[in-house]
DNA sequence: GCGGAATGTCAACGCTGCTGACATAAACTG
DNA sequence: CAGTTTATGTCAGCAGCGTTGACATTCCGC
């Protein structure tokens, strides 16, 4: 049993069977986080990697491909296959930096940026009515649980978003 | 702007603003919260999928192929190449049904409820520490909003599990 | 100007979704 | 109770998106 169970009564909250549903709530609820973008992108051919760098993209515009792959964590060969699409259908526009000519500035067209308005309106109409239904404070403990569940270094990523 | 924001000042959570900070908070955290499963299970070669399989079989011991189709949310395919790989591996036995010879009753070996257990552990340490970071008043708005958010077959089968 | 670091692209591989085809067992139907 | 339909699970092959490796281009310190 965890260490931190049974003691006295203030700890309820973190006995094992309670972080086992902290657990499994995480895991049916990002399915359902993710169900409404994933059925649209499926329209367009496209998957959650798309998502994302469109998602951030349209957050940044004008970031390089190398800020970018700080952010989505993955290898730099890997989303620039997702680039590539993106840009090729003329979602994405990539420029090469007048600054340093190595990088290249992103941005999104009319086209894509209608997509992420697609998207984020399905993702954020999900979120919020579970806002709604849950209430204020049910938010501000929502956000400070992720947030103590974030990697130190994303959670500067995500401040610096703020 | 969204429909929901800036009415009076009870309403102030549901600005975009904080829609999109929630869902990139869901995002980050999603990122930490399988960060350490994923080190451990690429140690044996295993994925996420494979934990997920572990998890649910550990705690429903016996339960069936279909069962654990409905929790997982893919198909039948995918699920029992997993499977198979785990059962070669010594860590899932399967067993035919004695009532209805059709199903596979699927429990783990002393293995899998050993890799169960590292996994686990690692999770709920971080799952610990976020709870206790954030206090007990935040783990219930924590748990509200993401029950808020599931698909109601989700939720349904969540409650179930409880 | 040259060697090394930074940035981005192309190729190939693996995990895990998916659909399709199929074997077996159970359940229904005449 | 034989024949068809339905339920369950397996095997094969394809697609999305991670990965590492090899490489071209550009910048920067010497």
């Amino acid at each position: 049993m965890g260490e931190g169970a049974m003691r006295g009564d203030s700890l309820l909250f973190l006995t094992d069977a309670q972080l086992r549903r902290g657990i499994e709530a995480m895991f049916f609820a990002y399915r359902g986080f993710t169900a409404d973008p994933d059925r649209i992108l499926g329209q367009y051919g496209y998957g959650r990697a798309h998502h994302r760098a469109i998602h951030f993209v349209n957050r940044w515009p004008g970031t390089t491909v190398n800020n970018l792959l700080a952010i989505l964590g993955v290898t730099k060969q890997s989303l620039n296959r997702v680039l590539r699409t993106l840009i090729a259908d003329g979602l994405v526009e990539s420029h090469v930096g007048s600054r340093d000519r190595r990088e290249r500035h992103l941005h999104l067209t009319e086209a894509g940026r209608a997509l992420e308005a697609e998207l984020s309106e399905a993702q954020a109409a999900r979120m919020r009515d579970a806002f709604r239904r849950a209430g204020p404070e049910a938010v501000t403990g929502f956000r400070e649980v992720l947030e103590a569940m974030m990697d130190e270094d994303l959670k500067r990523l995500f401040e610096g978003t703020a």
